[in-house]
Formats: C-alpha cells, structure tokens, sequence
DNA sequence: AATAGAATCAACCGCGATCCC
DNA sequence: AGGGATCGCGGTTGATTCTAT
C-alpha cells in the first residue's frame, strides 16, 4: 500500500494558498486538465504536493463551486442523504451540484449535528417531536427531494461513474457516465440499489407490497437477529428495507414498537447493538472502500428493530 | 477596547482502493 | 501476479474570524 511521498519533502510549501499561487495552479488546470497531479506543481511553477492541489482545485478553485452559505434545501438535503447514507461525504456532495464533500462535511460538522443533538429539526427548527409526528401521519419525513426514484438512482450511479471516468480521462468537468458490466459495478449496483431501497422504505412507509415474501408480525426481540439475519438474493434493496422498517420489536419500556417508531422514539438516545448482526448487515453492504463501515442507516435501522433502546 | 472562548472552515493526514507497469 | 504510484475519502487539526463579557 503506497504511501504519498510528495508532503515529505522539505522543500514542499504548506499552509494557506496565496491568490497567486491560486492563478498558476488555475491557469494550468485550465489549459491541460487534471490528468496526473504530482506532475502539476511541477509543471504549473508551484512549490506544492500534488495532493495539496487537487485539494485546493476541488474543494476551491473548481469554477463549478459555491461558496455562499447553505440553503434551507440543501441543510435539508443533508440532513436526508445523511440519514441514508451516513457518513458518505462525498456521496451526499455528488447530490448537491456545486458543494465538496468537505463543505457537507464541515457544515455537518460543525452546524446540523450539533442541532441534531439538541434535538431540533435543523431544517424546521422545531423540536424533534413535532417532526416525529409528521413521520407518523403524512410520511413527509425524507421525502428524497421529492425526485423519481429511477431519477435520483440515475443521479448517484452518474456521479460515481464520472469520478471513475474521470480519473481515466484526466479532464475535468466533462466526463459522461459509462456503464460497464464488470463484478465491481454489479457490486456498486446492488450497494445503490439498498440505499435507494432504504430511502424509498423510508420515504414511502406504508407502500410496501402485499404479497410480502416474509413475515415478521410476531416476532420479538430475542429472534430479531434471525428475522434480519440475510439479505435474500430474492429480495430487492427496496424490499429488504421495508422488511426492516415494518418489523416489530420491543423497546426498553417492553412497548411493542416499529423500527420507525423506535426511530421516533430514539431521540437523541444511544443504542448498542450485537458484534454476530452488525457483521451480518456489514456483508449486506460491504463496499468495495472502506469496508468495513456498512451505511449507517440501515446499521441503525436493523438496530432499531433488533436491539433494545438506550439511554 | 481588550480578551477569552467558541465557531468556522481550509488544509492536512492517513488509509484503503485502484491504476498501471 | 505483484508492487509501486496515484487517487479519493473521511477524520482531524489549527489558523482565522466571530461573539460574548
């Protein structure tokens, strides 16, 4: 596994980016591209590792960026995508033209958890019960930025395909998606296909199809694991995930709850969960980066139904 | 006006994945 | 097939700016 050499060198300058040290690296990605990013210091007369630009090319030069403060929408975006996909920076930036995963990353960080953990809807600012109940009675809660389903799959399997593309290609900005029939997109596919599945479930309670291939009417904390313990191959990404939302369980009170209304109930609480289910629903998803972290949603989602609530 | 603490965000670090020879 | 080079991601740091006292 190779380590990057270039910010071991002395002679490497750090820090902030001065205006003209923006201008060269601006005017050479202009004129040849991105293709190879050690060589562009070099090449562009800047005394940089190659890393240090292509961060400051994609997180601030890029022209196709934003700068201005975040949107209601786009904090609300965040907040949906982030309760999908969890942690997947760059996942939820490729749903908001014009943001780098560090802006989500840092407006996360420093804005939305923080009134998250006090319990207020960032986007209503209303307390978390008023929005538990709009869940409950319209399902307005994660309405995916009220897209088509097959528009939004189209949008994330696209930003995944250009960033492949693009590193093949080296221009920015102006690769199209490809779609290649290899082991490593059927994967990608199915890892879209669960995510979408899960915010589909979540968006839309209640649409699951009558002919359920399973049943988890009656079952109880103690045999959860079991109900939850595969994804079948029969099964959709979509399925699975209202197999997940509609089972029953019981809370810490003993309550016989859904895990959507254990989500309601969860608040700000913590929740643990067993090492034999989390290593199960991680092989569900397990990606081909950063393996070993499954989406936190349906982590969490399993765990909803599968564990008891804590405080 | 001065200062301390909090908030913000650009930049860095380390690691895993992928490419390419 | 193997290994070095490169890329991209998520977590973290630290300089700067803002706010409260």
């Amino acid at each position: 596994m190779g380590r990057i050499p270039c910010c071991e060198k002395d002679n490497v300058k750090r820090g902030q980016w001065t205006p003209e040290e923006d201008n060269k690296l601006s005017s050479y990605i202009a004129q040849h591209g991105t293709r190879n990013w050690r060589l562009i210091p070099k090449n562009a007369g800047l005394q940089r590792c190659g890393k240090s630009c292509r961060l400051r090319w994609t997180n601030y030069l890029r022209p196709d960026l934003k700068h201005g403060q975040f949107t209601d929408a786009e904090e609300q975006t965040i907040v949906k995508l982030h309760s999908v996909v969890g942690n997947r920076w760059s996942l939820i930036a490729g749903q908001m033209p014009g943001r780098t995963d560090n802006d989500v990353k840092n407006h996360w960080n420093t804005k939305l958890k923080k009134k998250l953990s006090m319990g207020i809807d960032p986007v209503t600012h209303k307390p978390f019960s008023h929005l538990m109940a709009e869940i409950d009675h319209t399902g307005r809660w994660l309405t995916l930025q009220k897209q088509p389903l097959a528009a939004l799959k189209m949008k994330c399997s696209t930003s995944y395909k250009e960033t492949k593309t693009s590193r093949s290609n080296g221009a920015p900005g102006t690769a199209t998606p490809t779609y290649i029939n290899s082991k490593q997109d059927q994967k990608d596919d199915t890892i879209e296909k669960i995510k979408l599945g899960i915010s589909r479930a979540i968006q839309e309670p209640g649409t699951l199809p009558s002919n359920k291939p399973w049943d988890s009417a009656g079952a109880t904390l103690a045999n959860f694991a079991g109900a939850c313990s595969a994804f079948p191959p029969s099964m959709s990404g979509y399925q699975y995930a209202h197999h997940l939302l509609e089972m029953k369980g019981t809370d810490h009170h003993g309550a016989r709850v859904s895990v959507q209304e254990a989500h309601a109930q969860q608040g700000t609480n913590k929740f643990c969960c067993t090492k034999s289910l989390r290593e199960k629903t991680e092989r569900i998803l397990r990606v081909g980066k950063k393996s070993e972290m499954a989406p936190a949603c349906l982590v969490q989602t399993v765990s909803y139904g599968t564990y008891h609530l804590m405080t």
